[in-house]
DNA sequence: ATATAAAACCGCCAAC
DNA sequence: TGGTTGGCGGTTTTAT
């Protein structure tokens, strides 16, 4: 087990893509070793070989062609900005596409920000769960309706195919990525070599807090409220349906295309955010704080939490409420 | 940790 | 006739 093998990595950089997404996988997962050995190894490439522009004002000129997409076991695509937006979406050219369709089956993919919609236009996300940038959300449901794009989330992960929204959240992508593969140890050195702010070291899913949108304009938005506004109490999907006087069947079908969740699994979110918030602001108690939140038990926050941001209650509270003064004014997540 | 029951999920499809 | 609805029920998830 010594010598680490290290994870194969391609990133495929698109013509216009943005500069900063492009240096986030070799940053981040560069970062990610045990003592001096990488966990992963990290090789960019472009569709042909041959140099493109990207959203900064320079040219990159890559080490490889598209014939690492066969060596790779991931395959990142960063996203595209600028100028080839201009249409609201990417456009890619040929060499592109014949590189997007080449990628084996069973590679796992990675998209951060616009990079989701190389993914989908591969066929890659039909009927898959996935957010892109926010401002290109509306056009994205527009060209891939058969993609399950949740715009609320800094990323999701649905095993094989993992895609993150914009810029920054390539960052939470790439270090939940390591993770996965290597552990929370390995994640959090990595974090710290890159000097991210500590919050993220025990956040696997940091998802963005943000008032609903649109709250009653959209259908199942009076139950969405309705819930928030007694999240404590016990939610059976029947009431939240008839709350708005849908069949579960119709209820459960408009929340999804909605918000590209289940009813409990929407409700769970809040929940977790709403503990979220009651660990970092309050010294209640555990047990307080999972009947504030509505979960049963402390066993099952725990279970909620822990499958959110990787922790455990007393561990992510401490991550937000350290004991010595410090940061007083940072309000994260 | 594992068992059990209940709840939820979602494809299917006939009916608007 | 293209789109939405909502009951059914097999499978999966969740709670205890």
């Amino acid at each position: 087990m010594h010598p680490i093998r290290p994870h194969r990595v391609a990133v495929l950089v698109l013509n216009g893509a943005a500069a900063f997404d492009l240096g986030t996988p070799a940053q981040i997962l560069g970062a990610a070793r045990t003592r001096d050995e990488r966990h992963y190894e990290v090789r960019t490439c472009t569709a042909d070989g041959g140099s493109v522009r990207t959203s900064g004002g320079f040219a990159i000129v890559p080490d490889f062609g598209p014939e690492i997409l066969d060596w790779a076991e991931t395959v990142i695509i960063p996203g595209v900005h600028g100028d080839l937006m201009r249409n609201g979406h990417p456009e890619f050219t040929e060499a592109e596409l014949l590189a997007l369709q080449r990628i084996p089956a069973g590679v796992r993919l990675v998209s951060i920000c616009t990079g989701a919609f190389a993914l989908a236009i591969a066929g890659k996300l039909d009927g898959r769960p996935a957010t892109t940038h926010w401002a290109y959300a509306a056009q994205f449901r527009e060209q891939f309706p058969r993609v399950r794009l949740n715009p609320d989330v800094l990323f999701v992960d649905d095993g094989d195919v993992l895609t993150s929204a914009g810029v920054g959240a390539g960052v939470d992508l790439c270090l939940h990525l390591v993770r996965r593969d290597f552990g929370s140890d390995v994640a959090n050195a990595a974090a710290r070599r890159c000097v991210m702010p500590p919050w993220r070291d025990g956040g696997q899913a940091q998802f963005i807090v943000r008032t609903l949108p649109a709250p009653t304009q959209t259908s199942t938005g009076a139950a969405r409220v309705w819930a928030l506004s007694r999240l404590d109490e016990s939610i059976s999907l029947d009431a939240m349906a008839q709350h708005v006087r849908m069949s579960v069947r119709t209820f459960t079908r408009r929340l999804r295309d909605e918000t590209g969740l289940s009813p409990t699994n929407w409700l769970n979110r809040q929940r977790v955010e709403h503990a979220r918030l009651l660990l970092e602001t309050t010294d209640l108690a555990v047990d307080e704080i999972a009947r504030r939140a509505g979960f049963g038990t402390a066993v099952s926050l725990r279970q909620h939490l822990h499958s959110a941001v990787g922790v455990a209650p007393l561990a992510y509270r401490r991550t937000f409420r350290p004991a010595p003064p410090h940061h007083p004014d940072r309000v994260p997540g």
